[in-house]
DNA sequence: TTGAAAGCGCTAACAA
DNA sequence: TTGTTAGCGCTTTCAA
């Protein structure tokens, strides 16, 4: 016999099951809805067996509470968004996973956004996100340079630029304190009794260039040591160029450093490859000190590259701890720079006596 | 006189505005919700008039549909996870920004998670994104090993590794064509007339380290040239070992290789180093191959690296793809190896011929 | 063409 | 101690 009813639509797709829900706990716990609500969120007073029994029934049917009908209610997502204008990198990643660790332990979740200079796709993002009702949004970027101030954004949500400053200063931006990180690598290369510090840089374009090379400028002269102009090279982020400023500063030159600052590790090492190949001694005749501890250049540099650590994984948290402050209702803004840190290699080991010797 | 209700208690913080409903913009534009909703979400019927006087009302005040009250009605919340074992690195980014790309596109977000090593922090991760009611998740990895599964997870969320396979070959698996890469790179080598091809490479424990040596050994073998037990070095992933490796495979020898072909780009550039520094002319009397495509290594190597390039970038769009595939209800489950590009550079170029030349 | 209302899953205030 | 219910903001069905 024929079957009176059309054979059931099977999809060859697998239907995912629908997620238990309170209701179906209480069915099962055989209590009302509230009494779960109360048992689960241990607020209300309830006697222990209900309160065992019910939790007892959500752990057997996997229930677990659906976010977005409690967001819906109580108006805050638990969710923050973070923004780049420039892909993650080297320099964002540091920062966004110790922000990430510190959220998490908050119990808010990260949308991670990226608008590679596409200013329509930060546009797209800002809308989807701010769709997704975030209590809150970092922006960060390849670069600590400022930036054009992501917007509009509704009055009161918090934002944090990290690595990165809002061009209108309106907002809360952190940031590593450059200037400090090289009078730190200055400092220790005076320590160390070098006299005479050059310094080979980046491009001036990027704030990080001059606010470096007036660190360098201010603990020289501060040591009652000259900053000489023919000593402060500016050129690109490569180790080409940290082979060329070498060539300048010492072929042919009866004067010479003892001491090179460098404006990020790869620069540094493209320093020392160049200073072995002349057969000058790092770091006896010559110490070098780079600048973002990158533990890919660092490392490799024969010899290891001393380098001044920014600490972004600080500032990630920092910028964590802040923005829950925010989300709590705290205010900030203006640009905070945070600290870096000097990690001494053998680069840069002082010439006259072993480290640690008096 | 005095006032007769408390001072209204004002708060130093910012109060954050509650956004604009569409009760809201119904009020103002004084038709109902439902036409509201209407008008913007263009389905049913309704007067161009009334519709493009929501619209404004909607625009002027800001209106953004809630996309958590949206999400809980069609239980679908057009967001997913991804969640990472070890932490985001250089692998994993490229992959993750083009599944980011992808996903925007189709406007769903992205949870971002890290989970360093922790099974803990992995679970807990695991919960508040299902909490989140993702609508898939995606894993990925630093290396492209197996890995415990992660879990247990709702019967039917759609779950993606990348550059990462579960240990249970349950779910879908994207990782790049090792073996295949190797091939183009031995057969490049080959091509340019190289006849001793050594393979310098990373710890064996790697999954990647034995398919590539696997594809290594197969395309010589079928080129008629013999891969000599002595020819194959495993080691670190670094540049020292690249270096070292080369002072086994030539120092004192008088049958030495005349092609490299390297694990990895930090392997390759310290070969190339290795070998300037022995005064052995690269690509002229030895060719060197590195994989990764790093740019950072391949370019600051001299000469420039030749490398394999993993398209991690593809990867991560075919994720994409797939995710939504499956979030539409495909089924996917298994290992599928994406292939390789071999990205020649000076390090390769052939001996007998100008590139291009027949 | 528009409005009213049920319901998505949850919380919290109030009633029993 | 437990149950009932309004409502969070939205979509959608049904009625007007």
């Amino acid at each position: 016999m024929t079957t009176p009813k059309p054979p059931a639509t099977e999809q060859p797709t697998l239907r995912r099951e629908a997620a238990p829900t309170i209701r179906d706990v209480a069915r099962l716990a055989d209590v009302s809805i509230g009494t779960v609500s109360k048992a689960l969120n241990a607020n209300g007073r309830l006697s222990a067996e209900t309160r065992s029994k019910v939790i007892r029934v959500a752990a057997e049917i996997g229930y677990r509470p659906n976010d977005l009908a409690q967001s819906l209610h109580r108006s805050k997502s638990m969710t923050v968004g973070i923004i780049s204008n420039d892909s993650f990198g080297r320099f964002t990643l540091p920062i966004v996973e110790a922000l990430e660790q510190q959220l998490a332990d908050e119990g808010i979740a990260i949308f991670m956004c990226n608008a590679t200079d596409d200013p329509a796709r930060e546009r797209q993002h800002i809308d989807q996100l701010l769709g997704k009702r975030i209590d809150g949004l970092v922006v960060t970027s390849r670069r600590a340079d400022e930036r054009s101030p992501v917007g509009p954004l509704p009055a009161g949500l918090p934002v944090i630029y990290v690595y990165s400053q809002p061009a209108d200063h309106a907002a809360l931006s952190l940031v590593p304190d450059d200037e400090g990180g090289a009078r730190l690598a200055i400092q220790h290369l005076i320590d160390g009794g070098r006299r005479r510090i050059a310094h080979i840089t980046g491009p001036e374009r990027f704030e990080a260039v001059r606010l470096r090379h007036r660190g360098y400028a201010n603990a020289l002269s501060e040591a009652g040591l000259k900053a000489r102009a023919s000593d402060y090279l500016s050129g690109a982020w490569s180790e080409q160029w940290g082979r060329e400023a070498v060539a300048k500063l010492f072929d042919g030159k009866a004067q010479v450093p003892d001491g090179l600052f460098c404006g990020n590790d790869q620069i540094g090492r493209g320093a020392i490859d160049a200073l072995r190949e002349r057969g000058i001694a790092v770091p006896e005749s010559v110490a070098v000190v780079g600048f973002d501890n990158w533990n890919i250049m660092t490392e490799a540099a024969r010899p290891p590259l001393s380098s001044v650590d920014m600490n972004l994984s600080a500032l990630g948290r920092e910028a964590g701890r802040m923005l829950i402050a925010m989300i709590d209702g705290e205010r900030a803004a203006g640009t905070r720079r945070l600290p870096c840190t000097l990690i001494v290699r053998e680069s840069s080991h002082p010439v006259t006596r072993q480290p640690g010797q008096l």
